[in-house]
DNA sequence: GGTACGTTGTCTGTAGCAACCACACATTCG
DNA sequence: CGAATGTGTGGTTGCTACAGACAACGTACC
């Protein structure tokens, strides 16, 4: 395992390691990840009560990726399969998707937004935009932008990683 | 398994205003917040079975403001005062955390690590440290920091106003 | 008495795991 | 050659557990 950069297990969370910059990043992306789940549970409810908040994501992307499979997305967001499927099943009822077996491998569906499911996308994503324009007010765009970059290599960099162990 | 999924960067197909900084952002983060999730839960299992998947920033910061009280930490996190109560209920079956009556206001509780729960907390953090030095490998120490700000920015103007270390 | 902190119900959503079904693909056998 | 069989994969569903909201309650402060 060439992988190992691992730190024999710290025990050295005092002054050495203060300076670490990846110990403030895993300080911060905790925060950061529990305080983001309560607040867009808040926002998707305020929206469309009847969309859960693991909806908008998914409605997103979907929206960007039409006929993907429900495996890509379940492996997109690193979760299993059955809540992949339970998740889009909802959709399904109500109806914001569209699933129909793939012409060329019929075990697999095709998904894509209906033309309801684009508009509630879209009315979520905008109700996130406002909310993070309101609270992100001193941010310049440059500052947004920079930002956005960041967060997404970090998302690529996190999904990347095939072993954990 | 080719995995080429999308990459998650930029690339705003969807219909609109493209180039908003903001639209980026929500993006980003919808998908961080619900990958992190996961990735959490499985780094926090892998270090401490018995250690739930929230537990870990919660240590974190019990060890960085000792004697704090519960509805100060359900308001850091985000969260109501029940969810809080519970989690730290647990914490102290575990025997991760003590809580003792605060002295001048015996409604409230003063909490802070046990030995045992330091211990603990250092060696989930130090798992997560390593794990994003192996997943963040191609970001220099410049990189890192400038994240960690950016992020610690992010946190302080999403809602509640506290110092991380 | 009104208010604040914590605890405890109840309900919903999220997620993992495992079992299961249906289909695809490859191999083998009649 | 074509049918049967085995193996793998995509999706669904039952079961379980955690997360969080909301509300009701008890207790202690004022």
């Amino acid at each position: 395992m060439d992988t190992d950069l691992t730190p024999p297990t710290g025990t050295d969370t005092g002054t050495g390691s203060a300076n670490d910059p990846f110990r403030a990043v895993e300080s911060e992306l905790g925060l950061l990840v529990r305080r983001s789940h309560a607040l867009s549970r808040q926002l998707g409810r305020h929206v469309h009560p009847d969309l859960e908040p693991a909806a908008s994501p998914l409605l997103a992307r979907i929206a960007k990726t039409p006929d993907v499979r429900a495996f890509e997305l379940a492996a997109l967001f690193g979760v299993g399969r059955g809540t992949m499927s339970r998740q889009l099943a909802r959709l399904d009822e109500l109806g914001l998707i569209e699933r129909r077996a793939d012409p060329d491998d019929s075990r697999g569906q095709l998904i894509r937004l209906t033309e309801l499911g684009a508009r509630r996308s879209q009315d979520v994503r905008a109700a996130g935009r406002a909310f993070l324009r309101r609270a992100l007010r001193s941010w310049s765009d440059e500052d947004a932008a920079l930002l956005a970059s960041q967060l997404a290599r970090l998302n690529l960099d996190l999904g990347a990683p095939p072993d954990l162990d």
